[in-house]
DNA sequence: CGCTTAATTGATCAGGGTCAATCGTGGTGG
DNA sequence: CCACCACGATTGACCCTGATCAATTAAGCG
């Protein structure tokens, strides 16, 4: 698996800056090793790896695969409010309690941390302090940004935000692979499975992308899509 | 005008919150004025604060009034990231430049900080900086609960949420009182005005709320309401 | 190779948008 | 003081996007 760059592919926001926490904190890499909660854990697709309400002592940075953080209404409809990839960092909240749960999209790897230590750690070093707050602060961005893709956006231009996004965050300028479902994606963005696929395959059908498989998309008029986005 | 007391009365976040950034920085408050720009500015209704784009030296707090953060699309349409009411704090951001307009929706009063001056006094000052986390997460915590409300509701849902939430922030349990047009309601729930005006007169209808006038609400059966959002 | 599940495609429907007319209210000037 | 005006809000008629229901195709996987 090639490693995505992330950290400089998400240096300066974008306008269509549409999807999740671009936030990881690189504090936790060095000796911030001591704040880590054992050792790797690794989970297979679909597996929760925190509920809606569970005690929210702990949170975790993605080393590899994807995970997904989503809230559910008691009808059943679920809404993801983001995807995390490798480098990433999620579930740290400010209350004791998650405010989402979260699961594996694809089999993945994650490194825990105890949210008190980092907390008391942070007092002591201000580079870890800085980067809570940096981290926080574009949790919000992202989240702002999702709540304007969601509010005020057809399906078409959703759909192309997603496309765009996803490929810069992971790096992808030619072949997007889309680890999460057509039903991960239509939760993602407000819309029906049956929704995201027509819009894929009226794309194809326009010449705007190509879909040799269901998780991967070739970008053929990247500047077409971002004329939708605009 | 009565003070709203948005402080308590938002202490613990309930289930369905919905609206914007509850925070606010009581260190800001005490010797924290030593932090502050200048002195309070009056701006009349609709007038700007500050544009997309703009520098973000400056943020604020609210003193008294209501005002409006917002993007824009090439368009014109428009999408309300969040209203703030007397003691919250806005505009405060990560990189150097506004992410959203902000616009004041009654005529209000507010206090200009420095971010650098306050960046820099949380360096010294441990319990600024814990808030200004706090703010960060808050602020992340309220878009996103903003996205998950634009995102899987219908229109009745999203306004009777909108409802009540604006009645718990200000405290209102039985007259709510909207500084904010039928516009800037819909802009902010992903709706049009007309389908906010048949909505709320198909509550009155329904006998779950009255309308006195425009601007007020009587709440009539709260819990139907909450129903609703549930 | 068949079974299971995801994805695509089609047909139909409805929630909410659009366009347009009317109502109400507050401000202004005669 | 009141008539008029302007603008926001409401209501109605109609339409369209995307949801729903249903069938088919494709893709893993044992």
């Amino acid at each position: 698996m090639p490693a995505n760059l992330a950290i400089s592919s998400r240096a300066a926001l974008p306008l269509h800056l549409l999807t999740p926490h671009s936030s990881w904190m690189a504090a936790l890499d060095g000796q911030g090793d001591a704040l880590r909660a054992g050792a790797v854990q690794h989970f297979h697709a679909d597996q929760e790896i925190f509920c809606e309400g569970d005690g929210a002592d702990l949170f975790f940075k993605v080393v590899s695969g994807t995970i997904r953080t989503c809230k559910f209404l008691s009808d059943g409809r679920r809404q993801i409010e983001a995807f995390y990839s490798e480098g990433e960092v999620f579930g740290f909240e400010l209350a004791g309690a998650h405010r989402f749960s979260a699961e594996a999209v694809s089999d993945c790897n994650l490194i825990a941390y105890r949210r008190r230590g980092v907390e008391a750690a942070a007092l002591q070093d201000r580079e870890l302090s800085r980067q809570l707050l940096s981290y926080a602060l574009h949790s919000a961005t992202d989240a702002q940004a999702h709540a304007f893709l969601l509010g005020r956006r057809a399906a078409a231009e959703k759909v192309a935000a997603f496309l765009l996004d996803w490929a810069q965050r992971r790096g992808e300028t030619q072949i997007i692979s889309l680890p999460m479902s057509r039903q991960d994606m239509g939760d993602y963005l407000g819309l029906t499975i049956e929704t995201v696929s027509r819009t894929l395959s009226q794309f194809e059908r326009d010449g705007l992308i190509a879909i040799p498989n269901a998780r991967h998309i070739r970008l053929l008029r990247k500047e077409m899509l971002e004329e939708l986005v605009a």
